[in-house]
DNA sequence: CGCATCTTTGACCCCTGTCAAGCAATGTGG
DNA sequence: CCACATTGCTTGACAGGGGTCAAAGATGCG
């Protein structure tokens, strides 16, 4: 699991100093003398596709910062069924609920070959008493997930599926056009539908041009075609 | 609007030490000198049912205690559709938005003749900076609006509507096994179904002897029956 | 009392869930 | 290399839930 560089963990975060997206996450606004009050590894981990990073329930002893790939954050019904309540790309945190003391309050889960810096939870304490920098984006990451949900429940809980299903490949697209989708029983689980009615509303905007498959799972689309789709006006 | 302790806040939150519910709210945790802090009035204000405590896009200069009542928190999508992503009770706080510089996301009705406390964006900013008692509750309260978020989403946004029915009521139900009910129309909002549906799933709750109508809009609940229905057990 | 608003109800049809079967892709073992 | 099991995707048929539109009660307020 580990990567090369790990070991430099240990001279005082100097690998979180010199970290390739480090103005995009938790670590953002730290300053050249707060690294020296990492005193513990943060470990940089590869979580194939399908695997759990970690799961509902578990005493959360570590928080994590997601540098590549795709994480969802799967909720479990009494019933068994289950939801997926989030997306988390490159920038966002896992798991911050383990700072308030709490166990992991979803599962989470890599849709893609993801890896992720995990942060041991002493190592947020001890930043959050010593240095005021951290708070400031501690407080934005609840927000971007807060906001997230909300935007979540309104566009992907609210409407037809082909509206909801336009929706979330709005979100999905990369700047080059295209999206890799994911198995029909996860966009079902997004979706709040069926694993047969997320494969029928596939169909059904690959019949309307608005989706072209390219290969397995990868699809070129039509976003003005997906917008309309999404406001319902066509 | 203010009420007759108002102008006790001037003197450094005398009335925000002596707060019945504080235990429940954000300075639940602020030590005798820290509300010396607060150097701005904390306005006890009274919003109508039906009023808008803050609204959507608006700049926002504070965030609200909710001390008595229930506020709503409603989100418009772009077709002028409206969800309905939270209720806050007693001791919830309002408009925690602000506190990361963004203008507040939500409308805030009240749906009940609530009362609750206006918090300046500064007093929260420099009780912030100076003392660490706010942060753990500042984290504390972003950690349950987020979980609430996630909660209203499996259980108010998943299963057919007599199920989510039974679940918010299940939410609503005080003490005495009582409930006091929205207009349909909310109830839609709340559930993502149309008012139409939510009059019909209503009724048929009261069919199936799970909700007693003792007067306009108050019900008494068999909760039993509700779980059962939640479930989808029956 | 009369107008406005909210709730309820009915009729009708579309959307989605359910159950079942057919297909494709992949993998396993003989 | 091929039969065969496995898994995931797709399709069809059908039923039921929920949306839509319209009209008839309630309820409340001026």
């Amino acid at each position: 699991m580990k990567k090369g560089r790990i070991d430099s963990a240990w001279g005082g975060g100097t690998q979180c100093r010199d970290c390739g997206i480090r103005d995009l996450v938790l670590f953002a606004d730290l300053q050249q003398n707060d690294f020296s009050l990492i005193h513990l590894p943060i470990e940089e981990i590869d979580i194939e596709a399908g695997k759990p990073l970690y799961s509902a329930g578990n005493e959360g002893d570590a928080l994590f910062t997601v540098r590549a790939g795709l994480i969802k954050l799967v909720q479990y019904l009494p019933d068994g069924m289950q939801r997926t309540v989030r997306l988390l790309k490159h920038g966002a945190t896992a798991g911050l609920e383990v700072t308030v003391g709490q166990p992991y309050e979803h599962t989470a889960i890599a849709l893609q070959p993801t890896s992720a810096c995990r942060i041991p939870r002493l190592v947020v304490e001890r930043l959050s008493r010593e240095t005021p920098r951290l708070h400031r984006q501690l407080m934005e990451r609840w927000h971007q997930a807060l906001h997230q949900a909300d935007d979540w429940l309104t566009e992907l809980s609210t409407g037809k599926a082909s509206q909801r299903l336009a929706r979330l490949l709005i979100h999905l697209v990369e700047t080059d056009g295209t999206v890799t989708l994911f198995s029909r029983e996860d966009l079902g689980a997004m979706l709040g539908i069926t694993t047969e009615h997320a494969s029928r509303t596939v169909a059904e905007l690959k019949r309307r041009d608005a989706l072209f498959e390219l290969a397995g799972n990868r699809y070129r689309c039509d976003i003005d075609q997906l917008e309309c789709i999404a406001a319902a006006d066509c």
